[in-house]
DNA sequence: GTACCTGCAAACTTTTTGCTACCGA
DNA sequence: TCGGTAGCAAAAAGTTTGCAGGTAC
């Protein structure tokens, strides 16, 4: 559980390129939810010679043997965040496009007894509510 | 709440066009969640002479003035169905993207009442959960 | 009559992929 | 060594838009 990202790259065997190695950096040291474009940027800072393309090939590899995990919140990008942490649920604000986190036991248990009922199981990113400021200028 | 979406677009202002009127009607028939494409090629059985840039500018207007709501379920495309529906939640299957819609009362009051704790007010479709089937070989 | 709407094709955005050269184990 | 990997540019897929002609009111 305290292992890095590129601890947990080489546990499952991966070749840890000079990309891979920059990508996992960045998203260990992200604490927001950066999207393909965003990695990019951050990656580029350390070493320019990245290519977008790799930052896709690797955070769709990350996502697919589980060290990362795609957000999608319906604005055509995804973003991507450690899979390595504790649960939680995002709040996805229509208007800025900022995403909050939250903890809701209730909600926890709330979730998988609903889903149970439908005959499901949930996985990944277990539920996104999509919210608007509440402020008085709001036409929520 | 028995007007047709028609009726609704009438009732504000629309200028109804042959097309608008197809794409309304396909809607108003609609039992499930059709992206722009289905939505396209229902209204070209209707009248073939509707092109899939109208649909595209007809549902996005409908979801702006609140005749039909937009669902992103994170797969890259948007789905539409009549706003003017009694609320409820969705659950999306990531095995086979079929839209399961659901209600559950607590659910309902507790969205509420973390969304406020956030200072937020919640909008649309208020919830999604994606989930994958509960059976003996699924990997969730 | 006029402002708004439509079809067509081109543009756009995000993401994927074919190909050739390269590099990590 | 040699198969996986990177860069580049082109392609995909979904959606939007500029323009010229058409239509609702």
């Amino acid at each position: 559980m305290t292992d890095t990202i590129i601890d947990r790259c080489e546990a499952k065997g991966l070749r840890m390129t000079g990309q891979r190695r920059v990508i996992a950096q960045v998203m260990e040291d992200a604490k927001d939810h950066p999207d393909a474009e965003e990695i990019y940027a951050r990656a580029t800072t350390i070493d320019a010679a990245i290519s977008l393309a790799t930052v896709y090939r690797t955070v769709k590899l990350f996502d697919e043997i589980g060290i990362l995990e795609r957000l999608e919140f319906g604005d055509g990008r995804s973003r991507f965040e450690d899979a390595d942490r504790p649960h939680h649920d995002h709040l996805f604000d229509l208007r800025t496009g900022e995403v909050i986190e939250f903890v809701d036991p209730e909600m926890e248990i709330l979730q998988e007894k609903i889903a149970r009922k439908l005959g499901y199981t949930l996985k990944g990113h277990k539920m996104e509510l999509f919210g608007v400021p509440l402020d008085k200028d709001s036409d929520a």
